[in-house]
RNA sequence: GGUCAGAUGGCCGAGUGGCUAGGCAAAGCUCUGCAAAAGCUUCUACAGCGGUUCGAAUCCGCUUCUGACCUCCA
């Protein structure tokens, strides 16, 4: 068995996973700004960690998995136009910052929850780490790596870039930045363009605001993350993870912050997962190619011509490994959804075999076939997370278990041993790594109770050969919405 | 403009210097009263042009095209 390795973005190799305290593991993973609701760009990194997650418990480690929520701060300039209008309304109509991020931070657990994703050990928010993040800046501060203007903390990019290594994690030079850098509002402040802030003056008009040192403001978006993960993992933790398109300026300002403010390097492993594009692009607000997480399941973007199951996209997000583009199309949904049931049919075909021994029946290649197999899938798993090999493995799995099944294939070519494994195994990656669940199952009895009644009903109208009853029953039931399956043990059913 | 990724069969997508990933679609078959569902079988691709090599889709160079980041972003 090969150990775990982990593509890590700072030297842009694959490296041995060698926790700090095994067998505890740290993991930090920026979170989303509830200032939007949840979109399909924001399902790859969640359940990318979540995965990451799940294998590192898988693997006997002991997890703590930090996510933030970003709920102060930069977001409110989005909603700037809402803020002002509502301004000289009473105060029960104004539109309250809190309860902007409450209502999408809501939206944002559900959609989660719909996803299966588990929610972290600790999801802290920014709006409650205010004093953290003060009291990091003061320490920067302190340290002569940041300065003061009008009220703003700006940090010294040019003076941290003189004595540590700048732009190493995003892989970009602190003059080319500096001479390709664009005239933005608010540089006026800042000594340098390659700059950021730590804290912002908050202008009369903003709702969002803390007392601080430096009169009343709101935290950078970067200080955040380095006060929360700090708190939590300690410095250095073991991974920190989020989007590709976070690299910088966010991570980069983490490291140069952190570095400052506690002299050691943030995270050991970073992690990044690619994008998910729409025909070829990035989903973003100006292109208006944005679909919400909620309308994916709903179908209602004229981009999709049906809504798609959370187990689906989740699913889908699987089949491609975690650091290439990820691009949607209703095709390959729908290949998705059906290559799922397929996946899931063979789960439930496991679950029901029993083993029926028959020494003479055995096989040994057939044996150290499906072992080998089930082992492929701990190794690519421990290859960088490799989900869409691991996967291609489970599916040549689900072929021998639907040959006995079918019993073109006896069980006993294979030992017991290798079969008690097998369900072992397969149950173990579908459900507790990979996270899916049938979505198809019913449970409930007066409905189960109805249709065993229908299906005995047919089954008597076919034994007569009255097919006139028999097949009324079958096609009202599918425009009902409500498929029959004949199998060989009998009828089964599910709703479509 | 700068930096960095990619270009794989009808579609989606892994991957490795020699050993046909996998999924979907399609065709044939099995099952069935007929269907549906399900399963089985078949379908040998790696942008173009050079080079390295016994051998390259895989390494190197060039060309073309696409995307991402450089500003809020997952």
């Amino acid at each position: 068995m090969n150990p775990l390795k982990i593509y890590n973005s700072l030297s842009r190799e694959k490296e041995i996973f060698a926790p700090i305290n095994p067998p505890y593991a740290g993991m930090y993973v920026c979170g989303p700004t509830v200032s939007g609701e949840t979109h399909l760009g924001h399902s790859r990194p969640y359940v990318t960690f979540d995965i990451v997650y799940r294998f590192l418990q898988y693997s006997g480690y002991k997890v703590r998995y930090v996510r933030n929520i970003t709920d102060a701060g930069h977001f409110e300039e989005e909603d700037k136009d809402a803020v002002d209008k509502v301004a000289v309304k009473a105060k029960l109509e104004q539109l309250e910052p809190m309860e902007l991020v409450q209502k999408y931070t809501n939206i944002y657990h559900d959609m989660m929850d719909k996803l299966n994703v588990i929610r972290p050990s600790i999801e802290p928010t920014a709006t409650g780490h205010i004093v953290e993040q003060i009291s990091m800046i003061e320490d920067i501060i302190a340290k002569g790596f940041a300065y003061v203007v009008n009220g703003s903390v700006y940090f010294d990019v040019t003076r941290y870039a003189k004595q540590h290594d700048y732009g190493r994690l995003s892989g970009r030079k602190i003059e080319e930045m500096i001479a390709g850098s664009r005239e933005l509002e608010g540089q006026g402040e800042k000594r340098n363009p390659a700059d950021f802030a730590l804290w912002k003056n908050a202008p009369p008009e903003h709702l969002m605001r803390w007392k601080s040192p430096w009169g009343e403001g709101f935290p950078g978006w970067h200080i955040e993350c380095s006060a929360m993960s700090s708190k939590y993992l300690g410095i250095p933790f073991d991974i920190h993870g989020g989007g590709m398109d976070l690299l910088f300026p966010h991570h980069e300002s983490e490291i140069a912050q952190t570095k400052i403010a506690t002299g050691l390097a943030l995270a050991n492993y970073w992690m990044h997962n690619n994008m998910i594009t729409i025909k070829g692009q990035k989903m973003s607000k100006s292109l208006g190619n944005t679909i919400t997480i909620a309308q994916m399941f709903s179908g209602g973007h004229p981009l999709l011509e049906q809504g798609y199951s959370p187990m689906t996209l989740r699913f889908f997000i699987l089949q491609t490994h975690y650091r290439s583009t990820l691009d949607f199309s209703n095709e390959a949904l729908l290949a998705a959804e059906k290559g799922l049931q397929r996946l899931m049919n063979a789960l439930d075909a496991l679950n029901k075999l029993s083993y029926k021994e028959n020494a003479a029946q055995y096989k040994e290649e057939e044996n150290n076939q499906v072992l080998q197999l089930m082992n492929s899938c701990t190794e690519y798993m421990n290859d960088d997370f490799n989900t869409a090999m691991a996967m291609a493995s489970l599916f040549e799995l689900s072929s021998k278990i639907f040959s006995w099944k079918n019993e073109q294939l006896a069980i006993a070519s294979i030992k017991k041993e290798t079969f008690e494994l097998l369900v072992k195994t397969f149950n173990a990656f579908v459900t507790d790594i990979f996270g899916l669940k049938n979505e198809k199952e019913n449970d409930d009895s007066k409905m189960n109770g109805l249709m065993e009644l229908l299906i005995s009903l047919r089954k008597e109208a076919r034994s007569k050969k009255d097919f006139a009853t028999s097949d009324k029953i079958r096609d009202d039931l599918f425009a009902a919405g409500i498929q029959l399956k004949d199998g060989k043990e009998g009828t089964s059913w599910e709703g479509v």
